[in-house]
DNA sequence: GTTGAGCGTT
């Protein structure tokens, strides 16, 4: 299982679409965008969880930098999250 | 608009 950063998103984008345009590289455990708290808007980028680590690997390198819905997106290995 | 949130069993 890898986690998988996306920055640059669009404020469209959803779980759903984030989720599909991964979901043709390997199989998705899990999509989520990140939501303002406070604003109920997206923050601009979210996680993916994909099953098979090479397969992640591999979405990474194909969408990393390609337009996805009118903005190049950056994607690589997540980092753990800063506790709180 | 760039590395979550959960509010208390996740």
């Amino acid at each position: 299982m890898m986690r998988i950063y996306v920055g640059n998103l669009s404020y469209k984008m959803t779980d759903e679409s984030l989720a599909e345009a991964f979901a043709q590289y390997g199989e998705i455990a899990s999509a989520n965008i990140i939501i303002d708290r406070d604003t109920q808007r997206s923050k601009g980028f979210g996680f993916v969880d994909m099953v098979d680590d090479a397969a992640a690997q591999s979405a990474i390198e194909r969408l990393n930098g390609q337009p996805l819905d009118g903005r190049n997106v950056v994607v690589n290995e997540a980092r753990p999250r800063a506790s709180r």
